[in-house]
RNA sequence: GGGCGAAUGGCGGAACUGGUAGACGCGCACGACUCAAAAUCGUGUUUCGCAAGAAGUGAGAGUUCGAUUCUCUCUUCGCCCA
């Protein structure tokens, strides 16, 4: 039996397809076109099994759609700017351009070895300045449109680092690098408008019907469009503050107000900013994090004001007006009122400071005495101690009267407020797309002249210094515009910006003078189907929908909003965890398995405790490596086994038998393949029934459908028949024509998912028809003898074979003279039959 | 705390719009080949039972001739938001 060698053959295709560049594509107006893209990777060096999972599921569509006679935009870039590449270059004292350049080269080379079918003269990389150049004109663009602007707004200060940090690197308050206390540090900073679009963009998530609807709802969420009520207080005190406003969801509960609560950025807060107990105040506030997570979580504390508010619905009733650090400027006006009753963070902060605590909503099942006693109660309920309120269904029916009733009295309003905030688009980084401005000398922006572009970063700087090192860079930050002496802006742009329009570029990559060609973005977009994890479903997605948005704002030529017309997110890959008696973390390959049990390779005698699967991550060392998996069992083991355990939707656990035995499995079609190469040099044998056609049309029926609708798990489990059906027809009856024929069809249904395999054998049987996506023939499918299932009181008891089309008289008939039904009817009427044609029959006696 | 989703053999998972539960794979058992082992091939594998048969899709109810699938309550787990 001649082995397999992957080795040899999936290089011989790889050169071949890389030579004839069999993937390259071009517009084609005349054809269909598909744009099939998956989520471009972080050049890190290295590919892992996430890269080769998510690649394998858009190449095998991207690969069916081209036989389907698509015309398949299938390309590939790198996301390669970000904070890796700075620390990577601080540590080891390199140009973070040199250490990306090298990485991309080593994962381009990998992902070759996928084998996957990318038209590879499109690839970009985003800290290419061919590539951000655009990206620095598209800011100017949305200057013009006042869709970018500058203003002051707080940050995760690390004061150790004298950096700004991301949310996620703020952890348990501290710098994820120099463990410091993280500081509120206000900073100006560049934002993107994405505030504007927000009913727009979340109008937009009903067309997108190939979106998965968790998505849609993450994304939902996140816009937070609420309803409610603008109120206007009036204010009383020492002070020259006369009235309020706040924004509430519940103006229905205004009976329950007990204080009015500030955010610490409120201009009121003016009045105070020579008063020693406020600043310490806010000092305490500082110190915890900006997130509205580490806002709900810490302790409530307030500052207590001469200001006293009173209520719009009733004159006599007067509350203190406090400054509050759970009161976010930018949500609402800056300002709440305060129902302790019916809002938990209202509650703990009531009963801190001993405020009136005042029940205006009892659950319907209460009676009108309900009080609020251990916990606010924020369900549905009929509006209590309210004056002329009472009686009212909270909160449908009685927001909507209160707000009716406010509106008349004119103290407040109808509004809509929405959760989602301009984007914070400002880095104090080196290695990201410089923001292509410069001040003057009385800090107005200036926007740098287009033929000016790129704003391209200085090279050979040096990068261990505190704070932004473009700062520091006094030769690059001066520069004369029209004659002027101006100083650079040194913030650079969030990587997301680079990802929110990649997808345009991929459709006009050498496009000099733009981002893109009208043109070609008129025939590629949108993307057919975009693949990428779910971490993604919301910054990504929401930021790519806006930049669209932003784009074609006041701009005719320009119509596309969605991006993305199918969107699939797959899941992780997982791997069994294991630790040594000490708890350390063990890496599967330092592990050996002997009768079922584990031991440490070093030393048998030690046992291994053997964990859950969890996802692969370097931390817990249960990585496997793509590049081993490929040296030791070819790109085609390993998209087959990637594939074949779970559906790409969920998490799949990576196993040692797993991919053993998909390898094992090719190397059996191999086997079979020589077989029936063997076959085909003979005569003919008696051919009786066509069942191989059968099979095989059923087949396409089959994979087809599964390919439709991402079961690609499916898919697996239908080679897998194929092959016990073929290996054992081979021994039975049937014509050269039909097997050749068929198996050719055969070999194109498993091309997807091992098309190194599937190429090599078309090959070898010579096909010299032009490849593509076989049809099934509906009549071939007809089975004329079927299966009915018998029935007896719902249970199954017989199955009958039958003719098609079988009468439910003849069927009866046929079940009153089986012997193994007979004893079912002995002296029993038959009540009732029902009987779904073809399928069965269920008898009631 | 809120939202969304999931739960099926020893394990990963199938089951179309309510109609044969457990496809396919892993693992395991037995057999063939072999001096032996590996590899390979074959057979079996939800549980209980020798069998006939009975039970069975997280738990409990409901609708139905018939429920893994629909409805309600509960439990556990996952993800997202807070």
């Amino acid at each position: 039996m001649e082995r397999y060698n992957f080795k040899s053959i999936e290089d011989k295709w790889q050169k071949l397809w890389d030579e004839n560049k069999t993937f390259s594509t071009k517009v084609d107006k005349d054809k269909k076109k598909f744009y099939c893209l998956e989520m471009f990777p972080y050049p890190s060096g290295k590919i892992h099994m996430g890269h080769v999972r998510n690649y394998t599921i858009g190449d095998v569509l991207a690969r069916y759609k081209l036989l389907q006679g698509f015309n398949v935009l299938h390309p590939m870039g790198w996301d390669s700017f970000g904070m890796p590449a700075e620390n990577a270059a601080k540590q080891n004292n390199l140009d973070p351009k040199i250490w990306t350049e090298s990485n991309i080269s080593k994962m381009k080379t990998q992902l070759k070895r996928l084998g996957l079918s990318i038209d590879w003269d499109r690839e970009i990389s985003t800290c290419s300045d061919e590539y951000y150049k655009h990206q620095q004109n598209f800011f100017l663009e949305l200057l013009d449109k006042k869709l970018v602007y500058r203003k002051e707004n707080y940050v995760n200060w690390d004061p150790v680092d004298e950096t700004v940090l991301a949310n996620e690197q703020v952890i348990d308050g501290k710098g994820w690098r120099s463990g410091a206390i993280v500081e509120r540090k206000k900073l100006s900073q560049w934002f993107f408008n994405i505030s504007k679009f927000s009913e727009d963009l979340l109008e937009g998530l009903e067309q997108l019907n190939y979106w998965p609807n968790k998505v849609k709802t993450m994304q939902k969420n996140w816009i937070g469009k609420s309803f409610g009520s603008e109120i206007d207080f009036k204010i009383e005190g020492d002070l020259p503050v006369k009235n309020i406003k706040c924004f509430t969801t519940r103006p229905d509960t205004l009976f329950g107000f007990s204080f009015l609560a500030l955010s610490i950025d409120h201009e009121v807060s003016e009045f105070y900013n020579k008063d020693k107990d406020f600043i310490k105040f806010k000092e305490q506030c500082s110190k915890t994090g900006t997130t509205e997570e580490a806002i709900a979580v810490g302790e409530k504390i307030g500052f207590k004001t001469n200001l006293v508010a009173i209520n719009p619905l009733n004159s006599k009733h007067k509350v203190p007006v406090y400054f509050a650090n759970f009161v976010l400027m930018d949500y609402g006006f800056g300002a709440v009122f305060g129902c302790p009753a019916h809002d938990q963070r209202d509650f703990d902060f009531a009963k801190k400071y001993n405020l009136d605590i005042k029940t205006v909503v009892k659950p319907y099942n209460e009676k009108e005495s309900f009080q609020v006693k251990n916990e606010a109660y924020s369900g549905p309920g009929i509006i209590i101690n309210s004056d002329f309120l009472n009686g009212l269904k909270a909160p449908d029916n009685s927001v909507i009267e209160t707000i009716k009733i406010l509106e008349e009295k004119k103290i407040g309003q109808k509004q809509i407020n929405y959760r989602l905030k301009d984007w914070g688009v400002s880095r104090q980084r080196y290695w990201g797309c410089p923001i292509p401005v410069a001040y003057d000398e009385e800090g107005k922006v200036h926007a740098i002249p287009k033929s000016m572009l790129p704003v391209k970063l200085p090279q050979d700087i040096n990068l261990n210094v505190k704070g932004n090192p473009l700062d520091s860079q006094k030769n690059w930050k001066e520069i004369i515009i029209n004659g002027k002496k101006m100083i650079r802006e040194t913030d650079t742009l969030d990587t997301f910006v680079c990802s929110s329009w990649y997808f345009l570029r991929f459709c006009s990559p050498d496009e000099k003078g733009y981002g893109f060609k009208q043109d070609d973005i008129n025939y590629w977009m949108p993307v057919d189907q975009y693949i990428g994890g779910v971490e993604h479903a919301i910054l990504h997605l929401l930021y790519s929908r806006f930049f669209m948005r932003a784009i074609a704002h006041n701009n005719k030529n320009f119509n596309i909003k969605e991006p993305f017309d199918g969107l699939f997110t797959q899941g992780m890959v997982c791997h069994e965890t294991y630790k040594d008696a000490q708890n350390n973390w063990v890496s599967p390959e330092e592990i050996e398995t002997i009768d079922g049990k584990k031991y440490l390779i070093k030393d048998r005698s030690k046992e291994i405790k053997v964990g859950p699967s969890e996802s692969m991550s370097k931390s817990k060392k249960n990585t496997i490596d793509p590049e081993n998996i490929i040296n030791n069992y070819g790109a085609d083991a390993a998209r087959l086994f990637i594939l074949s355990d779970s559906p790409p939707e969920k998490d799949v656990q990576w196993s040692e038998e797993g991919i053993i035995s998909s390898f094992k499995f090719i190397q059996k079609l191999w086997n079979l393949n020589s077989k029936i190469l063997d076959e085909i040099k003979k005569d003919h044998k008696e051919d009786k029934n066509n069942e191989i056609e059968k099979f095989t049309n059923k087949l396409i029926k089959k994979v087809t459908e599964n390919l439709n609708n991402f079961s690609y798990n499916k898919i697996i489990a239908n080679l897998h028949e194929t092959y016990t059906f073929l290996f054992k027809k081979l021994n039975d009856s049937y014509t050269k024509k039909t097997l050749l024929e068929n198996y050719q069809n055969i070999l194109i249904l498993m091309s997807p998912v091992i098309p190194h395999f599937s190429s090599e054998c078309l090959e070898l049987i010579n096909n010299k028809d032009k490849v593509i996506w076989p049809e099934y023939n509906e009549n071939l499918i007809q089975e004329d003898e079927i299966n009915i299932v018998v029935q007896i009181n719902g249970k199954k008891r017989e199955i009958i074979k039958t003719q098609l089309n079988t009468t439910e008289e003849n069927l009866i008939k046929l079940i009153m003279d089986n012997d193994k039904l007979e004893k079912y009817f002995e002296n029993k009427p038959i009540k009732k039959k029902i009987y779904i044609k073809d399928k069965l029959i269920n008898i009631i006696i």
